[in-house]
DNA sequence: TGTACATCAGTGAACGCGCGTTCACTGATGTAC
DNA sequence: TGTACATCAGTGAACGCGCGTTCACTGATGTAC
C-alpha cells in the first residue's frame, strides 16, 4: 500500500488524532501507549513516526485539535448568553461526567498538561485563549476587564466541578456536586 | 536491620507517604515508579510491600493523608472568613504555582484521581468532604444550602484556576490568570 | 550477667510485560517512456 | 496501449529500559533461659 491520492495521508493523520484524543482523555497521557493507540486506529506501531516525530509531538497536536474543536462547538451555540447557559447545562451533565473519552479535554487532562513540556503547554495556551475569547465575546462587553474575569471564572469553575464530580466515588454525591455547580455557574452569568 | 522499637515501622511508613506525596504531585501517579520512589525514601524496592499491598493501596493512603493535611492547614488559619481570604491569597500565589510538590493535591492530581479505581476515589471523597466541611463552617451558616454551594464554588474555582495557571506556557499570562482568580474568589466570599 | 535463639524490616535479584523509538523491508499505485 | 520503474504509507521485528510485583535471604535487635 502506498502512493495513495494526496489526501490519503491527511485522512490517516486525522484518524490518529481522533483516536488519540479519545484514548488520552480516557486513560491519560502517561496511560496511553503508542502501540495500542495505533492498533485502535487500525495501523501498526511503526507507522506512527511517518505522521508525528515523537509522542510529545502527538500530544501537542491532539491538545491543539481538541481545544479548537471545543472553541468551534461553543461558536455553534445559540447566540449571546443564552448559548452559554445551554453550555453550562451540557457541560455539567451526568452524561458528560460519564463519557470522558468524548468530553472536555481540560477536565480530563489539565493537570497532566501542566506537567508536560513547553510544546504541549504552548498548544494549550493558544487553545485556551481561543476558548476564553469566544466566551468573552458572548458576555456583553460593557466592562472588558470584568467580562474577561467572568469568562475565566466560568471556565475554571466548570473544569474544577467536572473533575471533582469524576473523582467522587458516590454517585448521589457526585450528582449533587454537578447540581451545585450548575447553580453557581448560572449565578456567575447572571451578575 | 530489624526488631526495631515499635514505632520504627510507623516512622518509615510516614517517610514513604511524604516522599510519595511529593513525587506523585510532581510527576503524576502514572509518572512515578515504586523503585525510584523507594530510593528517594532511602530504601530499596522490595521493602515497599512490607508497608503497602500494592501501588494502588499507596495511592489511596497518600490521597487520604494529603487531603487531611490540607484540612488541618485550613483549620489553623485565622478564624472565620478572614482565614479563607488568607487562604485564597496563599493558594493562588506564584509560589504555590511553582512549587507543585509541596502544594495542593487536588490541583496536582484531580483528573488522575478521577481515572483511578474505587479505593482511591473513596479516599478522595472522604478527604474532600472534610475540606468542604471545614470551609462551610467558616462561612456564616445562615443558609446552609447556599453556604455549601459557596464552599464548593470556592474549592473548584481555586483548583481550576491553579491548574490553568500551571498549564499556561507564558509566565505573564499565567500571573494574570492568578490575579483574576484571586479577584473572582474574593468576590465569591463577599456575597 | 552471658549466651542462644526468634523476630521481621529491609535487601536485591529476578519475573514477564509494555513503553517509546528505530529500521530494513513490502507492495500497490502513479508516472515515464 | 503496455511495460518498467520510482514512490512512500504502512509493516512488524527488534532495541534498551523502567514498570509492578515476588521471593529467598540477611542481620541487628529484643527476649528467654
Amino acid at each position: 500500500m502506498a502512493r495513495y491520492p494526496k489526501e490519503h495521508k491527511d485522512v490517516t493523520r486525522r484518524r490518529i488524532l481522533d483516536t488519540a484524543g479519545r484514548r488520552f482523555k480516557r486513560d491519560g497521557l502517561d496511560g496511553s501507549g503508542i502501540a495500542t493507540l495505533m492498533s485502535d486506529a487500525g495501523l501498526t506501531n511503526g507507522a506512527f513516526y511517518a505522521h508525528f516525530s515523537s509522542k510529545d509531538d502527538l500530544v501537542a497536536a491532539v491538545v491543539s485539535d481538541q481545544l479548537s474543536t471545543q472553541a468551534h462547538a461553543i461558536q455553534q451555540l445559540r447566540p449571546g448568553q443564552a448559548g452559554l447557559e445551554d453550555f453550562v447545562h451540557q457541560y455539567l451533565s451526568a452524561e458528560h461526567r460519564d463519557e470522558v473519552a468524548a468530553g472536555c479535554p481540560s477536565a480530563a487532562l489539565l493537570d497532566e498538561i501542566g506537567r508536560s513540556g513547553d510544546p504541549v503547554k504552548l498548544a494549550y495556551t493558544a487553545g485556551a485563549a481561543a476558548i476564553l475569547d469566544e466566551v468573552t465575546t458572548r458576555l456583553a462587553p460593557e466592562d472588558p476587564a470584568t467580562t474577561r474575569r467572568t469568562a475565566q471564572s466560568l471556565f475554571t469553575l466548570l473544569v474544577g466541578t467536572m473533575q471533582l464530580a469524576r473523582a467522587i466515588a458516590d454517585r448521589d454525591t457526585s450528582d449533587a456536586v454537578l447540581e451545585q455547580g450548575i447553580a453557581a455557574a448560572l449565578d456567575l452569568l447572571a451578575l
